[in-house]
DNA sequence: CAATGTTGTAAACAATTGTTTGAATATGAA
DNA sequence: TTCATATTCAAACAATTGTTTACAACATTG
């Protein structure tokens, strides 16, 4: 067939639009008609409005979960061999390889960060629950590993200064199309998502390395 | 009056009610539900949707600006006597003072950086262009300090560390409910948002100072 | 007091939302 | 072919949205 097959069509159009706008700003109307496909064909193939947000994300993280598992096998095979701990660099390099990997095929790395900004900061509930439920364990071998790559940081610094540099890398990414345009009006200089990674990364890993803050004041009591 | 007028009930539910769930995510019959309001008292009193939300945010920018225009004014006197630069680490102490300050009548902090970061990721491009018409003065300001204060670092590296640093803030103080949940969960210690700008300041001044990035790759030509 | 402007209120408005229906059409196996 | 299943489609559904209207209540001022 010439054109891509309903469902295809659906997902390709709703991911654009949902990053663009957000979920509860993009109507399936919106979508349908963008897509050339009938109203109904939403609620038939997908039940409802939040079983296709829902199935845009598996489409991006169930092959990147995959990857993202078998990396890991690698390096931990690597390192079991000489019987080192595998480095903080070596580790954030494979996740930022992975998640390049993942929607290089669909050009289509700005929607991926999008959505993931979007499932942090939109309401909907459901889809938080639905990826910590779903994805939640390749986070939880991911963090282990950095903890070993960090013996010297405490538990709670280290859950801390993750989502801090998650949020460094979200909020950039997500945000990125705004941020280049006024970078590029103002250093004249084109950015890439390759160049913002290579600018990342000797930032996140300062951050992940920072001396410990003072101890908490205590009041007196 | 024992009850605040109808303005300020509005405005006090609206900002909790955003701050939950997002703009398109809150009807105005749910805010004056709430507010124990006629549903017509908003557009009386705002005009519009768009203008109530606007009227949130200046609630809160306005203080802001004009306490951090005095901070700054404050630390631009006391070094000009000496001649000596503010550095860097003062002027980020001293954003992060002035943001404690703003909200602390109505002990709120935590509404007013959830309506930042819902700012940034939500699609209300209106919002956007009003804060930037607004407040884009005294973040330029500030910009003009830091660049004063990290002369080794290219305007354009500075731009896009800036931005890393504001994703930090941003992105774990407007999820911080979520993420404090889980802390508690798995750290069993309550996090006090003093507790997390301790963290952050360390942090953020290493991602500042982080050695440059590695020049681009060249590709053959 | 009377007049005037401000604020509060119930009801209706038109538009848009996600979802469902039932019939039409296409597809594929017997 | 014939039958059954899968898909598409236009239409309607009920619910919810922001906004407007016309009128009542109140306050303020002359």
């Amino acid at each position: 067939m010439a054109q891509p097959d309903t469902v295809t069509r659906i997902l390709d159009t709703a991911e654009v639009l949902f990053a663009e706008r957000g979920f509860a700003e993009t109507s399936l109307r919106n979508i349908t008609s963008k897509a050339k496909v009938n109203l109904a064909a939403v609620n038939y193939h997908f039940g409802s409005k939040k079983s296709l947000i829902q199935a845009v994300f598996s489409r991006y993280l169930d092959p990147f979960t995959t990857r993202f598992h078998a990396a890991l096998d690698d390096l931990e095979a690597r390192h079991r061999q000489d019987g080192s701990i595998i480095p903080l660099e070596e580790l954030l390099e494979t996740m930022a390889r992975t998640v390049l990997e993942v929607p290089a095929e669909r050009n289509s790395l700005k929607v991926f960060m999008r959505l993931l900004g979007l499932a942090y900061s939109q309401a909907q509930g459901h889809l938080r629950r639905y990826i910590q439920e779903e994805y939640g364990s390749v986070f939880t071998r991911f963090t282990e590993l950095v903890r070993k790559a960090t013996p010297e940081l405490p538990d709670a610094e280290r859950f801390w200064r993750l989502h801090f540099v998650l949020g460094t890398v979200i909020f950039t990414l997500s945000g990125l199309d705004a941020l280049r345009d006024i970078a590029e009006q103002d250093y004249h200089e084109h950015v890439s998502v390759r160049d913002l990674i290579r600018r990342l990364r000797p930032v996140v890993v300062s951050a992940m390395q920072a001396p410990l803050p003072e101890p908490p004041v205590q009041e007196v009591s």
